[in-house]
DNA sequence: TCCAGATGGTTAGCCACCAAATCATCGACC
DNA sequence: GGTCGATGATTTGGTGGCTAACCATCTGGA
């Protein structure tokens, strides 16, 4: 009856691989997976509350733009475009999230006064319903989130991610 | 002919929401939003680079983990419900990527020697001759993407990022 | 010994997102 | 004033991920 191996850990198997490929910075790659790995995780957990309401990510970062747009601005609408700059995905995306968002009564099109090739997005009374409904809840998760770091460290944070984001050009080159 | 008002920034559309909901925590929503941002953006830039070889995240991470593993533990294959536990993906997503892979001739199924349930994944040599090609040019990629930070700071971002994911249970809860 | 529940892999159907091609309109220039 | 490149929205087709329901196999207890 043979006894089993210990167990090769992560740690090992990165080691071994540093070992054979001399480009592989272990801490560099260290930080980077675990990055990654937080922002899915934090990701899922965002779109789970979320979804308690109907919402995905994109479709309530419409919405809100728009109630902190209408809030500050007194009822200026946005276009299609100026929304999918803000939420970070394609106007083909904002294409269909404002779609069902319509369909669900969250949202109107109306007439770009100016530009007949544009239109602009309004929120529906049932939205600002929902936003007010649920904003106090949501903001309060995020702050439970967050509640860990204290001020300075959130600076920090902060201030580290920033310098990441300067890499991401390097890491796209040839 | 009437002059059009100043921009509203983002930053004063924070603060006036703010004014209205109490529950928003400012520099904890900044922090949360800055890193879902960083997240999506890292996120597409490693999908990008992996595109170039045919891959995506999560072909990529199972080359590499069966990869590290053959080379630590001589020939070991890998279970497709290993393999999903160490990518962060659930088994059905498991059943495709190792389907598609195994249609490119990157992996093989072979039966598991004790269960008859389930089959151990390999890599085959054209793999491993795709990854020898291209894993010094990703490792340097991502060593250039982390070289802002300094090791100490790598540190500091992985201790802040551990303490966020400690928030994420209560972010979840009701 | 045999059966019930646990476990592993697959299937089917859904959703969010994207790039590329398409269509309408705008605006600038000859 | 007409034409052509730029700009904005949409359509189409594809990818990667998920959950829930499914079937096969294993295993532990009556």
């Amino acid at each position: 009856m043979s006894v089993s191996p210990p167990p090769i850990t992560r740690f090992e198997r990165l080691q071994r691989l540093a070992r054979r490929f001399p480009q592989l910075d272990t801490s560099g790659l260290e930080t980077c997976i675990t990055l990654l790995r937080l922002s899915n995780d934090l990701s899922d957990a965002y779109d789970a509350s979320l979804a308690r309401h109907g919402l995905s990510k994109g479709r309530f970062t419409v919405l809100v733009r728009l109630f902190s747009t209408s809030e500050a601005e007194d009822g200026r609408g946005l276009t299609p475009a100026e929304l999918a700059e803000n939420s970070c995905v394609s106007r083909a995306t904002m294409t269909g999230l404002l779609d069902t968002l319509e369909k669900d009564g969250l949202i109107s099109r109306e007439d770009h006064p100016e530009d007949r090739r544009m239109y602009t997005v309004h929120l529906t009374p049932k939205a600002r319903q929902l936003l007010e409904g649920m904003l106090p809840e949501h903001y309060r998760r995020v702050a439970a989130l967050m509640s860990p770091l204290n001020e300075q460290e959130r600076v920090t944070l902060r201030e580290l991610l920033a310098k990441v984001s300067t890499g991401i050009p390097a890491f796209r080159e040839p």
